[in-house]
DNA sequence: AAGGCTTTCAACCGCAGGGTG
DNA sequence: GCACCCTGCGGTTGAAAGCCT
C-alpha cells in the first residue's frame, strides 16, 4: 500500500498524528462492523471517533461501502457483470459510481479496477487508445458478442442465473452459438445482416414489448436498422450469415450508444484465432484475458 | 530456488458539490 | 454571501500475489 500500517507521522496535530492508514486489521474490520450493526451508516467522521477506530471518516466509509458491507459482492465479474460494464462505460464514460449503481453488489471501485487491469489492457494490446472511437466499435464487435457466447454457456450450464443477475440481464438465445468459427463475421447492430428465411418464428415478450425471433433465423424487416433499445431491453444480434441470434439484455434506464453516421458495417472487424494469429484487419484481442 | 517483472486491487488523495449555521 | 464540514467521486498509488526466466 502506499501508506504504511505506521500510525501517520505527520505535524499536523496530535489526533491526526494518531490516525493510522494503509491496510486494515481484522480487529478494525470487526469495530467497524459492530458500530455499525449498532448505530447505522453515515456521519463517518463521527462514526470513527465513537467506534474507538483511529481512522479518518473517509477511510472508514470506503472500507465499509468497498469491502465490509454485507451485500458486497467478492470473486471475479461475471460475463453478464461485464458486459452491462461495457454497455454503461460506452454510454456514460468513467462513471463509476452510476455504472455501478446498476451492478448490485458490485463497487465502483471495482468496476474502475476491471476496466483499467482488464479492459485498458485490451486496449494497448491492440495499439489503441482505449478512449477512442475505434476501440469503443472493436469492443462492441468482438468483445461483447464473446460475452454474450459466455453468458450463453454459463445460462446453459447454470439455471441460477436468472436469480442472479435478473435484474440486469434477461438473455434469449437458441440453439446458434456464436463464435464457433474464427472465420466468422459477428455484427452487432449493423444495417447488413444477410436475409435468412425466417423459420419456426416464436415471439419474445419482455417488459411491454415484444420482439419476433426464430430458431434458425430472423425476417430483416423486423429488426431495427441502428442500435436501438425496446423499453427497458437492448438488442444484440449476431448474424454468421445462415443464422441469425437474437440476446435480449435488459438493462434499466441503458440507452444504446450513438454510434452517429458512422456506418459501422463498413469497418472490417475480424475475430482473431484462437491461437493470437491475426485474422482480417483486426490485430490479436486476446480473450482469455477476460474471464 | 531465486530474483525480477507484471498484474491486481485495496486504500489513499484531491477535488467538487451539497448542507448548515 | 461566506465559511466550514461532510460525503461522494474519479484518479492514482504501491504492497502483495502471481508469473516468468
Amino acid at each position: 500500500m502506499r501508506a504504511t500500517n505506521n500510525m501517520t507521522t505527520s505535524c499536523n496535530g496530535e489526533e491526526f498524528d494518531q490516525l493510522k492508514r494503509g491496510a486494515w486489521t481484522l480487529e478494525e474490520d470487526n469495530l467497524l462492523i459492530h458500530y455499525i450493526n449498532c448505530h447505522g451508516e453515515g456521519h463517518w467522521n463521527l462514526l470513527a471517533k465513537s467506534a474507538g477506530l483511529k481512522r479518518t471518516g473517509k477511510s472508514c466509509r470506503l472500507r465499509w461501502l468497498n469491502y465490509l458491507r454485507p451485500d458486497t459482492k467478492r470473486g471475479n465479474l461475471t460475463p453478464q457483470e461485464q458486459l452491462v460494464i461495457l454497455q454503461l462505460h460506452s454510454k456514460w464514460g468513467n462513471r463509476w459510481s452510476k455504472i455501478a449503481r446498476h451492478l448490485p453488489g458490485r463497487t465502483d471501485n471495482e468496476i474502475k479496477n476491471y476496466w483499467r487491469t482488464r479492459v485498458q489492457k485490451q486496449a494497448r494490446h491492440l495499439n489503441i487508445d482505449s478512449s477512442s472511437k475505434r476501440f469503443v466499435e472493436a469492443l462492441h464487435r468482438f468483445w461483447m458478442p464473446r460475452l454474450l457466447e459466455k453468458v450463453e454457456q454459463t445460462s446453459s450450464s447454470s439455471s441460477s442465473l436468472s436469480n442472479s443477475t435478473a435484474s440486469t440481464l434477461t438473455i434469449e438465445t437458441d440453439q446458434n452459438k456464436l463464435c464457433a468459427h474464427p472465420q466468422t463475421e459477428h455484427t452487432i447492430f449493423t444495417s447488413s445482416f444477410p436475409s435468412p428465411q425466417p423459420i419456426n418464428k416464436e415471439y419474445i415478450s419482455s417488459s411491454s414489448n415484444i420482439y419476433a425471433t426464430d430458431s434458425c433465423g430472423m425476417t430483416l424487416s423486423q429488426l431495427p436498422e441502428m442500435p436501438q433499445l425496446y423499453g427497458d431491453t437492448a438488442g444484440f444480434y449476431n448474424s454468421s450469415f445462415q443464422n441469425i441470434d437474437f440476446y435480449n439484455v435488459d438493462i434499466n434506464e441503458l440507452d444504446m450508444i450513438d454510434f452517429g453516421s458512422d456506418n459501422m458495417s463498413t469497418l472490417n472487424f475480424q475475430l482473431a484465432d484462437n491461437d493470437g494469429t491475426r485474422s482480417g484487419d483486426m490485430a490479436y484481442w486476446n480473450m482469455d484475458d477476460l474471464w
